[in-house]
DNA sequence: CAGTGGTCTAGACCACTCC
DNA sequence: GAGTGGTCTAGACCACTGT
Protein backbone atom coordinates (compact mmCIF):
# COMPACT_ATOMS: atom_id res chain seq x y z
CA UNK A 1 0.00 0.00 0.00
CA UNK A 2 1.08 3.20 -1.11
CA UNK A 3 2.12 5.99 1.64
CA UNK A 4 -1.17 8.23 1.93
CA UNK A 5 0.47 10.50 4.70
CA UNK A 6 2.61 13.13 3.54
CA UNK A 7 5.99 13.67 4.54
CA UNK A 8 6.48 16.50 7.52
CA UNK A 9 9.00 18.30 5.45
CA UNK A 10 6.43 18.73 2.48
CA UNK A 11 3.70 19.81 4.83
CA UNK A 12 5.91 22.35 5.93
CA UNK A 13 7.45 23.38 2.87
CA UNK A 14 4.04 23.79 1.64
CA UNK A 15 3.07 25.98 4.96
CA UNK A 16 6.55 28.22 3.92
CA UNK A 17 5.70 28.50 -0.09
CA UNK A 18 2.06 29.75 1.13
CA UNK A 19 3.71 32.11 3.58
CA UNK A 20 5.97 33.43 0.61
CA UNK A 21 3.24 33.46 -1.89
CA UNK A 22 0.95 35.61 0.64
CA UNK A 23 3.27 37.90 0.87
CA UNK A 24 4.47 37.26 4.81
CA UNK A 25 8.06 37.90 4.50
CA UNK A 26 7.72 40.44 0.91
CA UNK A 27 9.85 40.31 -2.00
CA UNK A 28 13.65 40.68 -0.72
CA UNK A 29 12.31 40.40 2.90
CA UNK A 30 13.88 37.59 5.48
CA UNK A 31 12.70 34.11 6.58
CA UNK A 32 12.90 33.07 10.38
CA UNK A 33 15.69 31.25 11.36
CA UNK A 34 15.75 27.81 11.06
CA UNK A 35 15.77 27.37 14.62
CA UNK A 36 12.53 29.58 15.26
CA UNK A 37 10.98 27.50 12.36
CA UNK A 38 11.65 24.26 14.37
CA UNK A 39 9.97 25.35 17.58
CA UNK A 40 7.14 26.69 15.38
CA UNK A 41 6.25 23.70 13.79
CA UNK A 42 7.73 21.54 16.25
CA UNK A 43 10.13 19.41 14.54
CA UNK A 44 13.96 19.20 14.40
CA UNK A 45 16.01 21.47 12.92
CA UNK A 46 16.97 18.76 10.00
CA UNK A 47 13.37 18.54 8.68
CA UNK A 48 13.25 22.36 8.27
CA UNK A 49 16.37 22.08 6.10
CA UNK A 50 14.33 19.73 4.00
CA UNK A 51 11.55 22.03 3.82
CA UNK A 52 13.97 24.67 2.85
CA UNK A 53 15.79 22.78 0.50
CA UNK A 54 12.41 22.28 -1.93
CA UNK A 55 11.84 25.89 -1.77
CA UNK A 56 15.71 26.62 -2.95
CA UNK A 57 15.09 24.31 -5.59
CA UNK A 58 12.33 25.98 -6.83
CA UNK A 59 14.71 29.79 -6.68
CA UNK A 60 11.85 31.17 -4.33
CA UNK A 61 15.11 31.60 -1.53
CA UNK A 62 18.52 31.95 -1.39
CA UNK A 63 20.84 30.44 1.54
CA UNK A 64 24.22 31.49 2.62
CA UNK A 65 26.00 31.10 5.79
CA UNK A 66 25.99 33.83 8.58
CA UNK A 67 22.36 35.14 7.48
CA UNK A 68 18.51 34.23 7.40
CA UNK A 69 17.25 32.79 3.72
CA UNK A 70 15.99 36.04 1.58
CA UNK A 71 12.84 35.49 0.03
CA UNK A 72 13.68 35.62 -3.80
CA UNK A 73 10.72 35.27 -5.80
CA UNK A 74 6.44 34.64 -5.05
CA UNK A 75 5.91 33.17 -8.06
CA UNK A 76 3.70 29.85 -8.11
CA UNK A 77 6.13 26.86 -9.14
CA UNK A 78 4.98 24.40 -11.42
CA UNK A 79 4.44 20.58 -9.57
CA UNK A 80 6.74 18.27 -11.60
CA UNK A 81 3.15 16.77 -13.33
CA UNK A 82 2.38 19.89 -14.63
CA UNK A 83 5.78 20.03 -16.37
CA UNK A 84 5.36 16.32 -17.81
CA UNK A 85 1.58 16.59 -18.51
CA UNK A 86 -0.05 19.50 -21.40
CA UNK A 87 -3.46 18.54 -19.84
CA UNK A 88 -2.63 19.12 -16.53
CA UNK A 89 -0.34 21.94 -17.47
CA UNK A 90 -3.18 23.71 -19.17
CA UNK A 91 -5.48 22.97 -16.54
CA UNK A 92 -3.52 25.00 -13.97
CA UNK A 93 -3.76 27.83 -15.90
CA UNK A 94 -7.46 27.64 -16.38
CA UNK A 95 -6.95 27.16 -20.30
CA UNK A 96 -8.76 24.14 -21.96
CA UNK A 97 -6.73 21.65 -23.15
CA UNK A 98 -7.80 19.36 -26.23
CA UNK A 99 -6.31 18.08 -29.55
CA UNK A 100 -6.47 15.20 -31.32
CA UNK A 101 -4.69 11.87 -32.56
CA UNK A 102 -4.10 11.88 -36.29
CA UNK A 103 -1.77 8.73 -36.60
CA UNK A 104 -0.68 5.88 -34.94
CA UNK A 105 2.27 3.23 -36.07
CA UNK A 106 3.54 0.30 -35.30
CA UNK A 107 6.61 -0.93 -36.46
CA UNK A 108 10.38 -2.36 -35.59
CA UNK A 109 12.36 0.41 -33.74
CA UNK A 110 15.10 2.37 -35.98
CA UNK A 111 18.87 2.60 -34.24
CA UNK A 112 18.06 6.33 -32.92
CA UNK A 113 14.58 4.86 -31.09
CA UNK A 114 16.47 1.83 -30.04
CA UNK A 115 19.15 4.13 -28.26
CA UNK A 116 16.73 6.57 -26.43
CA UNK A 117 14.39 3.75 -25.37
CA UNK A 118 17.18 1.29 -24.83
CA UNK A 119 15.77 -1.52 -26.92
CA UNK A 120 17.14 -4.39 -28.57
CA UNK A 121 17.66 -5.24 -31.90
CA UNK A 122 13.80 -5.93 -33.68
CA UNK A 123 11.77 -4.68 -30.74
CA UNK A 124 8.78 -2.59 -31.72
CA UNK A 125 7.88 0.96 -30.93
CA UNK A 126 4.92 2.84 -31.13
CA UNK A 127 4.57 5.94 -32.80
CA UNK A 128 1.71 8.63 -32.18
CA UNK A 129 1.27 12.22 -33.56
CA UNK A 130 -0.79 14.46 -32.06
CA UNK A 131 -1.45 18.51 -32.31
CA UNK A 132 -2.63 19.72 -29.28
CA UNK A 133 -4.88 22.61 -28.85
CA UNK A 134 -5.61 25.51 -25.99
CA UNK A 135 -8.99 26.79 -26.44
CA UNK A 136 -9.68 25.12 -29.51
CA UNK A 137 -6.52 26.88 -31.16
CA UNK A 138 -3.48 24.27 -32.19
CA UNK A 139 -0.43 25.38 -30.46
CA UNK A 140 1.54 22.13 -30.53
CA UNK A 141 2.23 18.78 -32.73
CA UNK A 142 3.51 15.98 -30.52
CA UNK A 143 5.16 12.92 -32.12
CA UNK A 144 5.68 10.52 -29.11
CA UNK A 145 8.05 7.27 -29.58
CA UNK A 146 6.85 4.62 -26.72
CA UNK A 147 8.28 1.26 -26.23
CA UNK A 148 6.03 -1.66 -27.07
CA UNK A 149 4.44 -2.57 -23.76
CA UNK A 150 3.22 0.78 -23.65
CA UNK A 151 2.05 1.55 -26.79
CA UNK A 152 -0.50 -1.27 -26.49
CA UNK A 153 -2.28 1.30 -23.72
CA UNK A 154 -2.15 4.10 -25.90
CA UNK A 155 -3.51 2.49 -29.08
CA UNK A 156 -6.19 1.42 -26.77
CA UNK A 157 -7.32 4.81 -25.47
CA UNK A 158 -10.30 6.52 -26.83
CA UNK A 159 -9.19 8.84 -29.50
CA UNK A 160 -10.76 11.47 -28.13
CA UNK A 161 -9.50 11.37 -24.65
CA UNK A 162 -7.65 14.51 -24.34
CA UNK A 163 -4.66 13.43 -21.89
CA UNK A 164 -2.51 9.70 -22.59
CA UNK A 165 -0.44 11.25 -19.12
CA UNK A 166 -3.18 10.10 -16.61
CA UNK A 167 -4.48 7.02 -18.34
CA UNK A 168 -1.11 5.68 -18.38
CA UNK A 169 -0.67 6.27 -14.89
CA UNK A 170 -3.96 4.70 -13.95
CA UNK A 171 -2.30 1.96 -15.84
CA UNK A 172 0.35 1.98 -13.61
CA UNK A 173 2.62 3.72 -15.53
CA UNK A 174 4.57 6.54 -13.77
CA UNK A 175 6.95 9.51 -14.55
CA UNK A 176 9.60 9.93 -12.59
CA UNK A 177 12.51 11.68 -14.96
CA UNK A 178 12.52 13.72 -17.41
CA UNK A 179 15.29 15.21 -19.69
CA UNK A 180 14.69 18.23 -22.05
CA UNK A 181 16.49 19.50 -24.58
CA UNK A 182 15.24 22.91 -26.19
CA UNK A 183 15.89 24.07 -29.52
CA UNK A 184 14.70 25.70 -32.57
CA UNK A 185 13.53 24.00 -35.84
CA UNK A 186 11.47 24.33 -38.70
CA UNK A 187 7.39 23.46 -39.72
CA UNK A 188 7.32 20.28 -42.34
CA UNK A 189 4.24 19.68 -44.36
CA UNK A 190 2.79 17.68 -41.64
CA UNK A 191 3.25 20.55 -39.02
CA UNK A 192 2.06 22.82 -41.33
CA UNK A 193 -1.27 21.77 -41.70
CA UNK A 194 -1.85 20.74 -38.40
CA UNK A 195 -1.06 23.86 -36.65
CA UNK A 196 -2.06 26.37 -39.73
CA UNK A 197 1.17 27.76 -40.81
CA UNK A 198 3.44 27.48 -43.80
CA UNK A 199 6.07 24.72 -44.33
CA UNK A 200 9.37 26.43 -43.40
CA UNK A 201 8.05 28.37 -40.36
CA UNK A 202 10.13 28.61 -37.21
CA UNK A 203 8.69 26.00 -34.33
CA UNK A 204 9.88 25.89 -30.28
CA UNK A 205 11.02 22.18 -30.20
CA UNK A 206 11.20 20.63 -26.95
CA UNK A 207 11.94 16.99 -27.14
CA UNK A 208 12.25 14.49 -24.22
CA UNK A 209 13.07 11.35 -22.33
CA UNK A 210 10.83 9.83 -20.01
CA UNK A 211 12.28 7.61 -17.18
CA UNK A 212 9.91 5.15 -15.13
CA UNK A 213 11.03 4.76 -11.21
CA UNK A 214 13.13 1.94 -11.96
CA UNK A 215 15.11 4.15 -14.38
CA UNK A 216 13.73 2.44 -17.50
CA UNK A 217 12.89 4.32 -20.84
CA UNK A 218 9.05 5.15 -21.39
CA UNK A 219 8.98 7.90 -23.89
CA UNK A 220 10.73 9.72 -26.37
CA UNK A 221 9.21 12.66 -27.59
CA UNK A 222 9.19 15.88 -29.96
CA UNK A 223 7.13 18.71 -29.30
CA UNK A 224 6.78 21.43 -31.75
CA UNK A 225 5.02 24.92 -30.38
CA UNK A 226 3.68 27.53 -32.59
CA UNK A 227 6.09 30.85 -31.59
CA UNK A 228 4.26 33.23 -29.13
CA UNK A 229 2.35 30.43 -27.29
CA UNK A 230 4.70 28.90 -24.77
CA UNK A 231 8.08 30.00 -23.04
CA UNK A 232 10.13 27.71 -20.82
CA UNK A 233 11.64 28.82 -17.50
CA UNK A 234 14.47 27.14 -15.00
CA UNK A 235 15.70 27.96 -12.20
CA UNK A 236 19.29 27.45 -11.96
CA UNK A 237 21.46 28.05 -8.34
CA UNK A 238 24.96 27.14 -7.71
CA UNK A 239 23.11 25.02 -5.18
CA UNK A 240 21.55 22.71 -7.89
CA UNK A 241 22.36 23.25 -11.47
CA UNK A 242 19.35 21.40 -14.07
CA UNK A 243 20.41 23.71 -16.92
CA UNK A 244 22.44 23.07 -19.83
CA UNK A 245 23.75 24.95 -22.99
CA UNK A 246 24.93 22.44 -25.75
CA UNK A 247 25.80 23.07 -29.30
CA UNK A 248 23.31 21.65 -31.68
CA UNK A 249 24.49 18.57 -32.69
CA UNK B 1 38.24 34.17 5.41
CA UNK B 2 36.78 31.75 2.79
CA UNK B 3 36.36 27.78 3.45
CA UNK B 4 39.31 26.32 1.02
CA UNK B 5 38.42 22.79 2.01
CA UNK B 6 35.33 21.38 0.18
CA UNK B 7 32.86 19.79 2.59
CA UNK B 8 32.98 15.65 2.37
CA UNK B 9 29.98 15.81 0.65
CA UNK B 10 30.80 16.88 -2.47
CA UNK B 11 34.48 15.29 -2.65
CA UNK B 12 31.94 11.59 -2.48
CA UNK B 13 29.71 13.34 -4.97
CA UNK B 14 33.19 13.68 -7.54
CA UNK B 15 33.89 10.68 -7.10
CA UNK B 16 31.21 8.52 -7.46
CA UNK B 17 30.27 11.18 -10.75
CA UNK B 18 33.69 9.55 -11.68
CA UNK B 19 32.89 6.17 -11.15
CA UNK B 20 29.87 6.56 -12.96
CA UNK B 21 31.55 8.85 -16.35
CA UNK B 22 33.74 6.06 -16.35
CA UNK B 23 30.64 3.60 -16.49
CA UNK B 24 31.87 1.28 -13.60
CA UNK B 25 28.52 0.65 -12.60
CA UNK B 26 27.02 0.73 -16.20
CA UNK B 27 23.90 2.19 -17.82
CA UNK B 28 21.00 0.78 -15.95
CA UNK B 29 23.63 -0.08 -13.42
CA UNK B 30 23.03 -0.28 -9.37
CA UNK B 31 25.10 2.17 -7.05
CA UNK B 32 26.32 -0.19 -3.46
CA UNK B 33 23.82 0.97 -1.13
CA UNK B 34 24.21 3.72 1.33
CA UNK B 35 25.57 1.82 4.28
CA UNK B 36 28.08 0.50 2.07
CA UNK B 37 29.18 3.65 0.32
CA UNK B 38 29.19 5.24 4.65
CA UNK B 39 31.68 2.33 5.05
CA UNK B 40 33.51 2.72 2.04
CA UNK B 41 33.96 6.37 2.17
CA UNK B 42 34.19 6.38 6.30
CA UNK B 43 31.53 8.91 6.72
CA UNK B 44 27.88 8.68 8.46
CA UNK B 45 25.14 7.85 5.95
CA UNK B 46 23.58 11.26 5.86
CA UNK B 47 26.85 12.48 4.42
CA UNK B 48 26.46 9.41 1.84
CA UNK B 49 22.61 10.63 1.69
CA UNK B 50 23.63 14.37 0.97
CA UNK B 51 26.38 13.72 -1.75
CA UNK B 52 23.38 11.16 -3.29
CA UNK B 53 21.12 14.10 -3.45
CA UNK B 54 23.61 16.37 -5.81
CA UNK B 55 23.56 13.12 -8.39
CA UNK B 56 19.81 12.85 -7.97
CA UNK B 57 19.62 16.70 -8.97
CA UNK B 58 22.03 16.51 -11.92
CA UNK B 59 19.79 13.43 -13.12
CA UNK B 60 22.37 10.65 -13.03
CA UNK B 61 20.58 8.58 -10.59
CA UNK B 62 17.53 7.23 -9.64
CA UNK B 63 15.70 6.74 -6.30
CA UNK B 64 13.33 4.91 -4.79
CA UNK B 65 12.40 3.16 -1.55
CA UNK B 66 13.59 -0.29 -1.57
CA UNK B 67 15.66 -0.70 -4.16
CA UNK B 68 19.16 0.30 -4.84
CA UNK B 69 20.26 3.51 -6.94
CA UNK B 70 19.83 3.25 -10.43
CA UNK B 71 22.36 4.95 -12.97
CA UNK B 72 20.39 7.11 -15.44
CA UNK B 73 23.28 8.28 -17.51
CA UNK B 74 26.71 9.02 -17.62
CA UNK B 75 26.48 12.08 -19.65
CA UNK B 76 29.01 14.75 -18.50
CA UNK B 77 26.76 17.63 -16.31
CA UNK B 78 27.89 21.08 -16.57
CA UNK B 79 28.66 23.23 -14.03
CA UNK B 80 26.32 25.81 -12.16
CA UNK B 81 29.46 28.25 -13.46
CA UNK B 82 29.53 27.07 -17.00
CA UNK B 83 25.69 27.71 -17.62
CA UNK B 84 26.17 31.45 -16.22
CA UNK B 85 29.59 32.61 -18.00
CA UNK B 86 29.23 32.07 -22.36
CA UNK B 87 32.83 32.14 -21.96
CA UNK B 88 33.75 29.10 -19.50
CA UNK B 89 31.10 27.18 -21.10
CA UNK B 90 32.61 27.40 -24.50
CA UNK B 91 35.80 26.55 -23.56
CA UNK B 92 34.63 23.54 -21.36
CA UNK B 93 33.65 22.24 -24.86
CA UNK B 94 36.63 22.75 -26.16
CA UNK B 95 35.91 25.90 -28.43
CA UNK B 96 37.40 29.13 -28.54
CA UNK B 97 34.96 31.84 -27.33
CA UNK B 98 35.12 35.34 -28.36
CA UNK B 99 33.19 38.49 -29.32
CA UNK B 100 32.82 42.43 -29.16
CA UNK B 101 30.93 45.50 -27.31
CA UNK B 102 29.15 47.00 -29.64
CA UNK B 103 27.54 49.66 -27.77
CA UNK B 104 27.39 50.75 -24.16
CA UNK B 105 24.46 53.05 -22.96
CA UNK B 106 23.70 54.95 -19.56
CA UNK B 107 20.49 55.97 -18.49
CA UNK B 108 17.63 56.27 -16.27
CA UNK B 109 16.06 52.53 -15.95
CA UNK B 110 12.71 52.19 -17.72
CA UNK B 111 9.70 50.87 -15.67
CA UNK B 112 10.65 47.03 -16.76
CA UNK B 113 14.31 47.38 -15.84
CA UNK B 114 13.30 48.95 -12.46
CA UNK B 115 11.11 46.08 -11.82
CA UNK B 116 13.40 43.41 -13.07
CA UNK B 117 16.39 45.08 -11.23
CA UNK B 118 14.41 46.01 -8.13
CA UNK B 119 16.01 49.24 -8.47
CA UNK B 120 14.12 52.80 -7.39
CA UNK B 121 12.58 55.62 -9.31
CA UNK B 122 15.22 57.75 -11.23
CA UNK B 123 17.89 54.95 -10.58
CA UNK B 124 20.63 54.50 -13.30
CA UNK B 125 20.92 51.31 -15.93
CA UNK B 126 24.46 50.58 -17.75
CA UNK B 127 23.27 49.01 -21.08
CA UNK B 128 25.53 46.49 -22.93
CA UNK B 129 25.18 45.42 -26.35
CA UNK B 130 27.35 42.62 -27.48
CA UNK B 131 28.10 39.97 -30.28
CA UNK B 132 29.47 36.45 -29.16
CA UNK B 133 31.25 34.29 -31.61
CA UNK B 134 32.68 30.61 -31.37
CA UNK B 135 35.65 29.88 -33.09
CA UNK B 136 34.91 33.04 -35.07
CA UNK B 137 31.67 32.85 -36.16
CA UNK B 138 28.86 35.23 -34.44
CA UNK B 139 26.33 32.75 -32.94
CA UNK B 140 24.96 35.34 -30.21
CA UNK B 141 23.90 38.67 -29.29
CA UNK B 142 23.58 39.37 -25.98
CA UNK B 143 21.90 42.80 -24.06
CA UNK B 144 22.39 42.73 -21.35
CA UNK B 145 21.19 45.63 -18.58
CA UNK B 146 23.28 46.48 -15.20
CA UNK B 147 22.23 48.11 -11.80
CA UNK B 148 24.62 51.74 -12.14
CA UNK B 149 27.09 50.00 -9.46
CA UNK B 150 27.88 47.20 -11.85
CA UNK B 151 27.67 48.93 -14.99
CA UNK B 152 30.62 50.73 -14.05
CA UNK B 153 32.90 48.22 -13.65
CA UNK B 154 31.73 46.88 -16.80
CA UNK B 155 31.87 49.96 -18.46
CA UNK B 156 35.81 49.98 -17.60
CA UNK B 157 36.51 47.14 -18.40
CA UNK B 158 39.35 46.54 -21.57
CA UNK B 159 36.65 46.61 -24.62
CA UNK B 160 38.58 43.39 -26.14
CA UNK B 161 37.91 41.73 -23.12
CA UNK B 162 36.07 38.03 -23.92
CA UNK B 163 34.86 37.43 -20.51
CA UNK B 164 32.81 39.77 -18.75
CA UNK B 165 31.54 37.66 -15.71
CA UNK B 166 35.16 36.52 -14.85
CA UNK B 167 36.15 40.18 -14.07
CA UNK B 168 32.79 41.01 -12.04
CA UNK B 169 33.75 37.79 -9.87
CA UNK B 170 37.22 39.38 -9.56
CA UNK B 171 35.22 42.66 -8.30
CA UNK B 172 33.41 40.54 -5.15
CA UNK B 173 30.24 40.32 -8.36
CA UNK B 174 29.56 36.50 -7.33
CA UNK B 175 26.06 35.13 -9.13
CA UNK B 176 24.44 32.47 -7.23
CA UNK B 177 20.90 32.54 -8.67
CA UNK B 178 19.75 32.63 -12.24
CA UNK B 179 16.26 32.37 -13.68
CA UNK B 180 16.10 31.50 -17.13
CA UNK B 181 13.11 32.07 -20.19
CA UNK B 182 13.91 30.13 -23.02
CA UNK B 183 11.61 31.14 -26.60
CA UNK B 184 11.69 31.99 -30.37
CA UNK B 185 11.80 35.80 -31.07
CA UNK B 186 12.66 37.40 -34.74
CA UNK B 187 16.03 39.45 -35.46
CA UNK B 188 15.59 42.94 -35.64
CA UNK B 189 18.39 45.43 -37.90
CA UNK B 190 20.65 45.16 -35.43
CA UNK B 191 20.72 41.28 -34.83
CA UNK B 192 20.87 40.72 -38.61
CA UNK B 193 23.49 43.26 -38.86
CA UNK B 194 25.66 41.36 -35.90
CA UNK B 195 24.63 37.96 -36.93
CA UNK B 196 24.95 37.94 -40.60
CA UNK B 197 20.97 36.66 -41.27
CA UNK B 198 18.15 38.52 -42.32
CA UNK B 199 15.43 40.88 -40.84
CA UNK B 200 12.93 38.58 -39.16
CA UNK B 201 14.71 35.25 -39.44
CA UNK B 202 13.45 33.70 -36.23
CA UNK B 203 16.27 33.53 -33.31
CA UNK B 204 16.36 31.27 -30.20
CA UNK B 205 15.87 33.57 -27.14
CA UNK B 206 16.89 32.95 -23.63
CA UNK B 207 16.38 36.09 -20.91
CA UNK B 208 18.16 35.67 -17.48
CA UNK B 209 18.21 37.40 -14.55
CA UNK B 210 20.92 36.90 -12.15
CA UNK B 211 20.86 37.67 -8.38
CA UNK B 212 24.09 37.60 -5.92
CA UNK B 213 24.48 35.81 -2.84
CA UNK B 214 21.70 38.18 -0.80
CA UNK B 215 19.09 38.12 -3.51
CA UNK B 216 20.00 41.49 -4.87
CA UNK B 217 19.19 41.30 -8.85
CA UNK B 218 22.72 42.35 -10.74
CA UNK B 219 22.05 41.75 -14.40
CA UNK B 220 19.04 41.26 -16.63
CA UNK B 221 19.84 39.97 -19.98
CA UNK B 222 18.23 38.62 -23.45
CA UNK B 223 20.35 36.56 -25.57
CA UNK B 224 19.26 35.69 -29.03
CA UNK B 225 21.71 32.25 -30.69
CA UNK B 226 20.89 31.67 -34.40
CA UNK B 227 19.26 28.71 -35.35
CA UNK B 228 21.35 25.36 -34.98
CA UNK B 229 24.16 26.46 -32.94
CA UNK B 230 22.83 25.89 -29.54
CA UNK B 231 20.16 23.72 -27.41
CA UNK B 232 19.26 24.10 -23.48
CA UNK B 233 19.03 20.90 -21.79
CA UNK B 234 17.08 20.77 -18.47
CA UNK B 235 16.97 17.81 -16.10
CA UNK B 236 13.47 17.44 -14.54
CA UNK B 237 12.42 15.00 -11.90
CA UNK B 238 9.62 13.86 -9.09
CA UNK B 239 11.77 14.89 -6.30
CA UNK B 240 13.26 18.42 -8.09
CA UNK B 241 11.60 20.24 -10.76
CA UNK B 242 13.38 22.88 -12.00
CA UNK B 243 11.58 23.59 -14.99
CA UNK B 244 8.45 25.18 -16.05
CA UNK B 245 6.57 25.66 -19.20
CA UNK B 246 5.05 29.31 -20.01
CA UNK B 247 2.30 30.59 -21.83
CA UNK B 248 3.58 33.49 -24.13
CA UNK B 249 2.85 36.79 -22.78
C1' DC C 1 30.25 39.04 19.95
C1' DA C 2 25.77 36.67 19.25
C1' DG C 3 23.16 34.66 15.71
C1' DT C 4 22.86 32.21 11.48
C1' DG C 5 23.20 28.54 8.14
C1' DG C 6 26.56 24.60 6.59
C1' DT C 7 28.35 20.21 7.72
C1' DC C 8 28.56 15.91 10.07
C1' DT C 9 27.39 12.16 13.38
C1' DA C 10 24.79 8.14 15.44
C1' DG C 11 20.92 6.41 15.99
C1' DA C 12 15.88 5.19 15.27
C1' DC C 13 11.71 3.61 12.84
C1' DC C 14 9.24 2.87 8.75
C1' DA C 15 7.57 1.77 3.73
C1' DC C 16 8.87 -0.56 0.16
C1' DT C 17 11.12 -4.12 -3.15
C1' DC C 18 12.51 -8.45 -4.07
C1' DC C 19 13.49 -13.09 -3.22
C1' DG D 1 12.23 -11.86 5.89
C1' DA D 2 16.38 -9.40 4.65
C1' DG D 3 17.90 -5.39 2.57
C1' DT D 4 17.10 -0.80 0.89
C1' DG D 5 16.14 4.08 0.76
C1' DG D 6 12.88 7.76 3.10
C1' DT D 7 12.03 10.29 7.20
C1' DC D 8 13.06 12.20 11.60
C1' DT D 9 15.62 13.24 15.92
C1' DA D 10 19.14 15.42 19.00
C1' DG D 11 23.11 16.74 19.26
C1' DA D 12 27.84 18.82 17.91
C1' DC D 13 31.19 21.97 15.80
C1' DC D 14 32.37 25.35 12.50
C1' DA D 15 32.42 29.42 8.95
C1' DC D 16 30.41 33.35 8.18
C1' DT D 17 27.49 37.79 8.77
C1' DG D 18 26.32 41.52 11.05
C1' DT D 19 26.55 44.80 15.00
Amino acid sequence: MADGRQAMYRKVAAELRQGISDGAYGSGGRLPAESALAQTYGVSRGTIRQALALLRADGLVTSRRGTRRVVLGTARVQTFSETVSFTRWARSLGEEPGGRVVDVVRRAAEPVEREKLRLAEGDEVCLVLRVRTLSAVPVMVERSVYPRHIGEIVAGLDPAAVSHTVPLEEHGVRFTDVHHTIDLTYADADDAALLDCRVGDALLRERRRSTDPTGTPVEWSEDRYLPGTVAFTVHNSSAAAALSRRTAS
